[in-house]
DNA sequence: CGCACTTTGAGAACGAGTGCACAAGCTCGG
DNA sequence: CCGAGCTTGTGCACTCGTTCTCAAAGTGCG
């Protein structure tokens, strides 16, 4: 049992990464891979994805690389992605429809089982395949269909409040796409996306660029320069 | 010039909190805030507030604390964000039109002004008040238009081959939503945002928290728990 | 004017994460 | 069965980031 193990935060960020180059071989028929082509794909080094995967156990052969389906299996079983998550997403302005009609979630192990929405317009309309229910319905729907999961997209001033009634209702894990702070307990994951701050951050270094000025032609070799 | 300063990765990613929450404070006609209030409003510890501004140059009064106009002045600068900045979104599925809909870049400093489309259907539609152009049509735009950023928002399989073209029209920042690893120039800041991703690290936490089921109540008291 | 109080700025210790380098271990051809 | 050739797993040094701590600097009351 290597679960027992303490995986480090940086390296549960990349396990997504390893999965879904694994699946892109897979689709391949390719057997077997090596640390330095898991590395190409994911856009990391080497050595990184070594001591990652080491995290997990010892899942590599020594001259020949990673078994790819194992691999696959380990990965998606230290994630959790071996059974289907069910999700709601609360908030169904523009970006809430987006998410809950992304193809992306559910071929990977996410399925949008629900939409909450506060405004009364908006509740009993249907969005996809889904029904729009009530921010009330919320207790019922999160025990009903087990939800441990939600997604807050509404305005930043109702974030607060709707993370509040998702840990209330019993989601223990949130992902926050409001442009504002939210605390839960401790008990309680969370995680932001906000779409704002990255472009916030693209544009300082963006403006170190060219100090008085935008506009600038890139050529030069291929290379990933993520700005974290 | 304090701008000369080297500005470490992790503070330039918090600056836009501070800078939300900044914002918030000069709203309540606050004149001046101490880095604890601004770490609460921020979701940090106020050690790390008073680092990260240092490195902006020392623009806090001891015993008084920072002059919240003053300092929302020097982080915008800092930030770029003192002029709007033209963005270019390639790729208008759902969340491309979410993106191009969503109200808080504007409010931000930045301003969605054009978007390009491979598919011929779509070319010629309008989203919200903009035409979708042609991806051919991308080079114009960018020049037009003095665009430096470009967000991603296309089907994995296409994301490179839009990065590229891109960054031959002349951006020099990518956001990518796209769930791909997209590889760039050195000179050209790359970002990414992937939401399926979010969720699996979530899905690990939560995974972890009942080894063997979902649900479970949490009630404890209010903490900020940022799963990175 | 001086003292108590507040709050910043930064030095220093600590901790997490990264990358190098290489021994250990496996395969395969001869 | 042995040796050449790969590729993993990991110890180690190093960098980056965080947190603690406290002197320095400012305020305001008595």
């Amino acid at each position: 049992m290597p679960s027992v193990r303490r995986i480090p935060e940086a390296t549960v960020a990349r396990l997504p990464l390893y999965y879904r180059a694994l699946l892109e071989i897979a689709d391949q028929h390719v057997g077997t891979v090596s640390s330095e082509r898991l590395a190409e794909l994911g856009g990391v080094n080497a050595a990184k994805v070594r001591k990652d995967l080491s995290y997990l156990g010892s899942y590599g052969t020594r001259g020949v690389g990673y078994d790819v389906e194992f691999l696959l299996h380990q990965i998606s079983r230290e994630l959790g992605l071996t059974h289907d998550w069910p999700v709601v997403i609360v908030g169904v302005g523009n970006l809430g429809q987006a998410l809950a009609n992304y193809r992306g979630f559910g071929a990977r192990g996410f399925q949008i089982v629900a939409l909450v929405d506060a405004d009364p317009a908006k509740v009993g309309t249907r969005v996809g395949d889904l029904p729009v229910d009530s921010l009330g319905d919320l207790p019922r729907v999160v025990a009903e269909r087990s939800i441990a999961i939600g997604i807050v997209a509404t305005p930043a001033s109702a974030a607060q409040e709707v993370a509040d009634r998702l840990v209330d209702a019993g989601v223990t894990s949130i992902l926050n796409f409001a442009p504002a702070v939210v605390s839960v307990p401790p008990s309680v994951s969370l995680r932001k996306v906000d779409l704002a701050i990255e472009l916030q951050i693209l544009s300082f270094y963006q403006q170190r660029k060219v100090p008085g000025g935008d506009g600038q032609r890139a050529p030069a070799p291929r290379a990933a320069e993520q700005v974290r």
